[in-house]
DNA sequence: ACACTTATTGAAAATGATTTTCATTAACGA
DNA sequence: TCGTTAATGAAAATCATTTTCAATAAGTGT
C-alpha cells in the first residue's frame, strides 16, 4: 500500500519512477525486520532481474536522506536499514528473528534533564534501542 | 596509571606483553574520544614507529574482549573505540569535540517494562545514548 | 644468562563493503 | 514523439578489515 507513497515521495522530491527503484522500494517498505543492501539486492532481483547492486546502494540513500528509512545500529554491523517510523519513534529488536518493532520514548525528558544538570552538557539527541524476544520466538 | 592494570589484565588472560601493545594501550586508555583503529595506530605510532595496523586491529579485538574499550556508535560511523566505563554505563557524546561522558541510567527498567507489556516483547538488553555539547564546546 | 616453545609481529595478499567512473538507456516534461 | 538529462549497470577504484606467512621476541623453565 505504502509501497505508492514512498514512490510518490521520490516523485515529489525530482526523482524519477523506474523499475529498479520500484523494486527496491516494495521490498524495503514491506520488510519488518532490517535488510542489508546486499539482501535487499538479493530480494528486489526476484521482482527485477536486471537490478545492480549500485542502485540499490543509490536508492536506499535517497530513501534515507527522505527520511523513509533509517540505518540500524546491531552489535554485528550497522549497515541494515528499515522503514523509519513516523514521528520520533525508538527501536525494539528481536535477536532471534530480526523483527523491530517501534516504540515512542519521549519520557526519557526527565533522565536527560538529570544528566544534563550532572555532566553540564547540553543535550540535544538521543537514541534508545531494545533487544528481546519478539512474541512468536519467546514462545516457540 | 591504569595503563599499567590494562596490560596486567592482558597479562592474566594469557597474553603477552609487546612494545605495540604497551603503545596502543597507552593511546586509547588515556583517550578521552573515542578513536577509529587508524587513529589509534598514528597516534601510538608516535610512541613505536614499527607499529603495524595489524596488531592495533588485533589489540583493540583482545581489550573489547576484556571488556576494557566498548565500540562506540555513531551517525557517521561506528568504527570507533572508547575507554569502557565500569559496570552498566551509557554514553554522552559531545557532537564537536568528540568528548566521552559515562552516566549511569538504570532509570529505564520502568520504561522497559512498560514497553515490554505493550509490545509483548521479552526485554533484556537496551542502548542509550545521548548526544549533545560538552562544556567546553558550549561556551567557546 | 640461555635455550626453547609458541604467541606475536608486520608486510603483503585477500576479502568485503561501498563509491566512483563512464558509456548506455530510459523517464518524463515540452 | 522528441530532447534533455537523471538513472542505470558493469567495471574499476577505494576504504576497512581479515587472513596468510615467515621472521621475531616474550616468557617459562633451565
Amino acid at each position: 500500500m505504502s509501497t505508492e507513497l514512498w514512490l510518490a515521495q521520490l516523485h515529489e522530491n525530482g526523482y524519477r519512477l523506474t523499475d529498479a527503484r520500484r523494486a527496491v522500494v516494495e521490498i524495503v517498505e514491506r520488510s519488518a525486520r532490517a535488510l542489508t543492501p546486499v539482501e535487499v539486492y538479493d530480494m528486489a532481483r526476484r521482482k527485477y532481474r536486471a537490478l545492480g547492486l549500485v542502485t540499490v546502494y543509490r536508492t536506499l540513500e535517497k530513501l534515507e536522506e527522505l527520511h523513509l528509512i533509517q540505518r540500524v545500529h546491531q552489535p554485528m554491523g550497522c549497515q541494515a536499514f528499515i522503514s523509519a517510523g513516523e514521528g520520533h519513534q525508538h527501536l525494539l529488536l528481536c535477536q532471534n528473528c530480526g523483527q523491530v518493532a517501534f516504540f515512542e520514548g519521549d519520557d526519557l525528558d526527565v533522565l536527560t534533564k538529570s544528566i544534563a544538570k550532572k555532566t553540564g552538557y547540553q543535550i540535544s539527541e538521543h537514541w534508545l534501542q531494545l533487544f528481546g524476544l519478539c512474541v512468536n520466538c519467546r514462545t516457540n
